[in-house]
RNA sequence: GCCCGGGUGGUGGAAUCGGUAGACACGCAGGACUUAAAAUCCUGUGGCCAGCAAUGGCUGUGUGGGUUCAAGUCCCACCCCGGGUACCA
């Protein structure tokens, strides 16, 4: 071959690769196993644009290096494929989501083979697959099955809560819903309806009523994502608040448990924090206050029961039960109108907005436990109905919401501070490190102790009892659409039973339209003669996109296994994940589900680890940028943007006559635009007149914003991939910055590292074509240059830093070219280093320079550290901490000596202005600074 | 609002443990080669000031304070941008 073509080169390797079905892996106890995994993509309509493949890249790059270190890697691939978008497109046009779920995966496919991943696809699963829901329902069975006992602190099958319920009834120590205590007898007396029922509190799997963002018009229940002010994204229809019967998970009762997993596996502390606070784990007290002439009882949480002398009020969510019951007649109307009003905002708006206070007394007053004043009751957004117990004693001393609220009701002023020498006037004090006052028995103690002494007098008066609450709330696990797993449940006498496990799958019927019954069923109910055994309703809601995602990382062990999820054998040699790579935006969603699954497994004795990902790294996403040309209002006159303020003045007009229209990427280079392709790419730009500023330019405004279609800034990697090659494409996606953060995709730069590959091949061919490389022996300093890269590569690959590893291979390249060392000792075993990054060169010149065999079957280079001792040092020497001048010295030079000569120093001496050395700070190899 | 990130030249970024700020690239400017262009190669390139020049000085990591012999890095306060906020995936 002449010179480097790549396209050819990429062509063959990778049919080289396939004919060796080269990343095909099977478990094989003579090496250590590593399994390497990507979060699944959803196959969009749009294709995979470039910022998807980014995390690809550094797990392929992960995988190659662990492999060529001697480990057994696993690196599948999958489609995460059920989820909204193909639902709403096959809404829009009738479609199956099946069919262009499958088209997607197709498209993804192609693009993907193209990038040169060592992806197992043998082993690939689609999770909207009956043979792969198939294991999704299986696990939900056996959540249905379960219960947590507090006991053993695991998840038991439910047959040993039957037993248990026989000896001590209600009296068993569990996670379950509230509800009435019964005895032994009792349960054993109860018919299957009412055993059923009860046993429904307790399963892992359970019905119960959740509050939703109901859309009457739309027929369905939205995300918040979806509701804004108020009303539907989707044809702005009116969202209410509705409770509503659903499936849900019991997650809560792994909330600790979750929580103290985080300690044993290497996440980032900030993806750690992102769940420790998702659980929010709050110790405090449940207090009980009685409702004045009545006895009712608000049931409050508070993690500051040392502040109990200061409540000036109560308030409960406007959802809350009590609410209708405590309402005096007079407060009726103003009550109920403010119920309405809570009821549209979403649970979100609710807590978002801190500045419009707003609440509505019920006339009802409660009593405080220790003085038996009168504390009135309002109902207020600020407090959910889903956090706590939907009631809180409100201390405007203590929490600022409660502060702000007091300000609002004039009512409410003046409050009670329990703080000694704390002004609270303008603002709590949330510290807790206060003493107490005005707070009879507390008074004089500190926060702490006072909470513990409150907590005793609370707990002896029985009307309170410490208390551990978790922010997080069990999973809703229904949705009303089409496009998911079904849940494997049919009904009788409306109690919910699961499938037998050999009749699952339960597939997906097929239906006429795919939007709710003409009932406000949703969409499964319009499957004709969808009955189990033909008499019993199914369920009707499918599983949430979360859902498949839980434990697809099991299924890749095994993936076409049909009489498990996945075998013992499988599970025991792959264990868990060692590196996981996704978004962070996953942090409390899938992270949390996929661990929460994990765990139930595992007490379930069907899979050995308890964590199901030892490593996590999160990438950052690639953003678009977006161009857009400055066009006079009504005209067909677009201006350059650097001279367009000028244009204005010149014509009088301003900045309200500019509008500024969106151009495609593809037509800007440089912010500049190719104003002939603008003109031919949009039939109404036709006729369009450019101002050029004086070099004949045309620039556009660009700025940053997410890649999406209606934005014309989308860059899809066939484009980048056919221009530059693979393996430029994989390096520049890496040299771009620290693969956790954000950026903007710009192809300014790309030009460096495609330069880089042909510096590469420059080192094995010269221009006509000959072979450079030979097998003399190699200089000292040639091994220098390449052990340093060694050592830098294989150190920064460690701390996963991408970006530094590229760097290096442009440094070791640069220095090998600039001495025009050829040897084979030297350009082999950088072939290796360089292979994760760049598969397909280096495979090819390593076939080329003679080897028979893959470069994937070639030894991983260990750096040698003694060829990269250096005996001396430029130290840079300062005085005062300003840096003044450098210096060399042996390293192995003594210090006094160093120190001697160093203020000696020409340079030194003028900075020392003749003022006497204080202190002679030395850090060997390192830096030298003179205090005067 | 709350939680989690981030802010360094014209641009992407480097500086791993508190120790030479700007590695490596892009871009730009100048030069070589060429009939010309592309490609390639060489030189310069944070800003300001002085000097013909070598060079020297000041300044500089979102803003304002602080700790330290020494701060991009640690602490306090603030500003801006991105992500999440429980039915988008």
């Amino acid at each position: 071959m002449n010179d480097m073509d790549i396209s050819r080169i990429e062509q063959e390797i990778n049919d080289f690769w396939n004919r060796q079905q080269i990343y095909r892996v099977k478990a094989d106890t003579s090496k250590p196993k590593y399994y390497v995994l990507d979060m699944f993509p959803y196959p969009s309509g749009a294709g995979l644009h470039v910022g998807h493949p980014l995390g690809y890249i550094a797990s392929d790059i992960i995988s190659r290096y662990k492999r060529l270190k001697g480990y057994n890697v696993l690196h599948p691939m999958g489609y995460d494929a059920f989820g909204l978008p193909a639902e709403q497109y096959a809404i829009q046009t009738g479609q199956h989501p099946a069919i262009t779920s499958r088209n997607n995966i197709e498209r993804y496919r192609e693009q993907l083979d193209k990038i040169g991943f060592s992806f197992d696809w043998s082993r690939e699963v689609r999770t909207c697959e009956p043979e792969y829901y198939k294991w999704t329902q299986w696990i939900f069975i056996q959540l249905y099955n379960s219960w947590y006992n507090k006991d053993t602190n695991r998840a038991e099958p439910v047959s040993t809560l039957i037993k248990q319920f026989e000896e001590v009834g209600s009296q068993v120590h569990a996670y379950a819903s509230p509800h009435e205590p019964f005895t032994p007898n009792a349960w054993k007396q109860m018919n299957e309806v009412g055993q059923q029922t009860i046993l429904l509190h307790y399963r892992l799997a359970y019905l119960a009523d959740s509050w939703v963002n109901w859309c009457p018009a739309l027929g369905c229940v939205l995300a918040n994502d979806e509701v804004r002010d108020g009303v539907s994204e989707r044809g702005g229809y009116p969202v209410e608040q509705r409770l509503m019967k659903q499936w849900s998970l019991r997650i809560t009762a792994y909330a600790e448990r979750l929580l103290q997993g985080l300690n044993a596996i290497d996440w980032s502390e900030s993806m750690k924090d992102a769940q420790r606070n998702w659980i929010g784990k709050s110790e405090g007290a449940y207090v009980r206050f009685s409702v004045a002439d009545t006895t009712h009882q608000i049931n409050v949480f508070t993690t500051r029961p040392d502040t109990i002398f200061g409540v000036a009020f109560m308030v409960l969510a406007p959802e809350h039960d009590l609410v209708e019951r405590i309402t005096t007649p007079e407060h009726k109307q103003a009550i109920t109108e403010y119920q309405k009003k809570a009821a549209a905002k979403t649970e979100r708006d609710r807590s978002t907005d801190v500045k419009n206070i707003s609440g509505c007394f019920t006339g009802a007053y409660a009593l405080h436990p220790f003085t038996q004043k009168q504390i009135p009751i309002y109902i207020a957004d600020y407090v959910l109905a889903t956090y706590g117990t939907g009631a809180v004693m409100a201390v405007p001393c203590g929490d600022s919401r409660d502060h702000r609220f007091a300000k609002h009701f004039t009512a409410l002023n003046p409050f009670v501070n329990v703080f000694e020498g704390v002004d609270v006037s303008v603002e709590a004090c949330e510290s807790k490190d206060v003493v107490i006052t005005n707070s009879d028995f507390l008074n004089g103690l500190k926060a702490p102790d006072a909470i513990q002494r409150c907590i005793e007098e609370l707990t002896r008066m029985g009307i309170g009892e410490r208390k551990t609450n978790y922010r997080l709330r069990d999973a809703v696990f229904g949705r009303q659409r089409y496009w998911g797993e079904p849940i494997p449940v049919y009904y009788k006498e409306n109690i919910p039973y699961v499938l037998p496990e050999h009749e699952l799958p339960l597939r997906l019927p097929e239906i006429d339209k795919y939007i709710p019954s003409e009932t406000g069923e949703p969409p499964l109910a319009r499957a004709k003669d969808w009955k189990y055994m033909g008499i019993y309703e199914y369920e009707k809601t499918t599983m949430p996109g979360w859902a498949g995602s839980s434990w697809y990382f099991f299924r890749y062990m095994d993936p076409n296994n049909p009489s498990a999820f996945a075998s013992k054998e499988a599970l025991h040699y792959w264990q868990d994940v060692d590196f996981y790579l996704g978004g962070s935006e996953h942090a409390t969603g899938h992270l949390l589900y996929f661990r929460f699954w994990t765990k139930v497994l595992h007490d379930l004795g069907h899979v050995p680890c308890d964590e199901p990902a030892r490593k996590l790294l999160n990438q950052g996403m690639i953003q678009g940028i977006s161009s857009m040309a400055a066009r006079i209002k009504g005209k067909q006159v677009f201006v350059s943007n650097d001279i367009l303020n000028d244009y204005l003045t010149e014509q009088q007009l301003s900045h309200d006559d500019v509008q500024y229209v969106y151009a495609d990427i593809h037509q800007v280079s440089n912010q500049k635009l190719d104003t002939e392709a603008f003109r031919t790419w949009n039939a109404d730009y036709s006729t369009a007149q450019f101002v050029y500023n004086n070099k004949k330019e045309f620039t556009v405004k660009q700025f940053v914003e997410k890649m999406s279609k209606s934005k014309y800034n989308v860059v899809n990697p066939d484009d980048v991939v056919a221009t530059y090659g693979a393996d430029c494409f994989r390096m520049y996606e890496m040299f771009l910055g620290p693969i956790e953060l954000s950026k903007p995709w710009d192809t300014q730069g790309i030009d460096g590292v495609s330069r880089f590959i042909r510096k590469l091949w420059r080192l094995f061919y010269n221009e006509q074509g000959q072979q450079l490389i030979h097998n003399d022996k190699a200089p000292a300093e040639g091994l220098k240059i390449l052990h340093r890269a060694i050592k830098k590569v294989n150190e920064d690959l460690e701390r996963l830093s991408f970006n530094t590893c590229v760097s290096t291979f442009m440094i070791c390249v640069n220095d090998l070219s600039a001495n025009k060392y050829h040897h084979a000792e030297l350009l082999k075993p950088l072939l290796t280093l360089l292979h994760p990054f760049a598969p397909f060169i280096s495979e090819y010149l390593w076939l080329q320079s003679g080897e028979k065999t893959s470069i994937l079957d070639s030894v991983y280079p260990v750096a040698d550290e003694s060829l990269l001792i250096e005996n001396t040092f430029e130290y840079p020497v300062s005085v005062n901490g300003k840096m003044r001048t450098k210096a060399l010295f042996p390293l192995d030079k003594d210090q006094k000596e160093i120190e001697a000569e160093t203020i000696q120093l020409e340079s030194v001496q003028k900075w020392m202005e003749g003022k006497p050395v204080k202190k002679i700070i030395f850090v060997k190899g390192r830096m030298i600074n003179i205090v005067v």
